[in-house]
DNA sequence: AAATTCACTTGCCAAATGGCAAGAAATCAA
DNA sequence: TTGATTTCTTGCCATTTGGCAAGTGAATTT
């Protein structure tokens, strides 16, 4: 079992420190290889989220407003973790699925085996506090976009930024997660066709 | 100096661990107590954040978007832990001013010193985490809400869940924080005033 | 207390976005 | 390959929200 494009992820992204060779060996032994056919959900809105590195594949995060329409809040593309933060860390039920949209190849774990190699991993504690930072810097300036622009520019924001969310995602999943009507975005993309 | 009320307030918000002595020692010692006068800034765009533990008083967040409109982002109500979590923690200047709204009171400390503690002190490191986790959930909420919800459901989510808020804010400061314009908030005050 | 500034409201109209239903296109299943 | 299902687009019109500018009222300054 091959976990090499684990352990260097996290070796990349915690500065200054070189994870050592016992470490490597304590978390590799925590994540188990896993693989999520095209549309298995690797968390259903009830149960606890996990903790998956996403190694290749892209997935999707969705949940219901009010009225019971689909919101897509999340699009995870590969060399991510995928997780969702407020069930994991605070154990209860998540309120949101997150669906492979493709076939998705990982690592999985739960949050008992993360705690214990918080306690017993120095590195891959600042690793994890690392992850959550970087999803939760990654959430706001999302959020901050979508207040104070337009649904134009901010699907063109979207298409700037993030061109391989398109290659996978549906439009109207697509739509939601900018907070908008498919029927309006499909408006967008005409009138931008134009230009 | 009187540092009860955070001590409290840490002992409050770690689960099932009763903090040490020593540990409330410590962690005394890397807080200084402050003031912020009506207005004043805790946190200025482009320095670095700090982490204030807010006593007593109100704050808010903010930006400018693209057009250089001031964008409320967040409003912070005591005890509650206040800091940008983007800056602090990658330790980048801040894109965000935090404005005392109130005369505000509380425990200020500063990134090196939180990074002591957290190697430190256990206890301290699991209150971190759980500040850190409680502001991406709420925060997440709070933009949940934003999208598929119309401003009027917006104003009077934030009116049934935070009604703290118009006892401090300004109106146009609720209303870029709610994602819609002065005018259009009032026109919605005036609808509901009706039923 | 008067002058000044700032916050909020309101009327008028324009622009952006949504709702619905029908049709076209793409995808999936047998 | 064909039929069935799903996704996406489009036309028509309604609704929501915004922009501007004037007006009111409250707060602050001198």
């Amino acid at each position: 079992m091959n976990k090499q494009p684990l352990i260097n992820f996290i070796q990349n992204n915690i500065q200054n420190i070189k994870v050592s060779e016992e470490a490597v060996l304590t978390i590799s032994e925590m994540f188990e290889e896993r693989e999520f056919a095209k549309n298995d959900f690797l968390l259903k809105a009830g149960k606890v989220s996990g903790y998956f590195f996403l190694v290749d594949g892209f997935m999707r995060a969705f949940t219901f407003d009010n009225e019971g329409n689909e919101v897509t809040t999340y699009f995870y593309t590969k060399n991510r973790v995928v997780f969702e933060p407020a069930s994991f860390f605070m154990h209860q039920p998540s309120t949101e699925n997150i669906q492979a949209v493709t076939l998705c190849k990982g690592y999985y774990t739960t949050f008992d085996k993360v705690n214990t190699l918080f306690h017993s991993v120095p590195e891959f504690r600042e690793f994890g506090r690392l992850m959550l930072v970087r999803e939760f810097v990654a959430y706001k300036q999302q959020t901050l976009a979508m207040i104070n622009k337009s649904a134009e520019e901010r699907y063109a924001d979207l298409m700037n930024t993030n061109k391989e969310i398109f290659q996978y995602a549906q439009l109207k999943h697509i739509a939601s997660f900018l907070g908008m009507t498919d029927t309006s975005m499909s408006r967008i993309r005409k009138e931008m066709l134009k230009k």
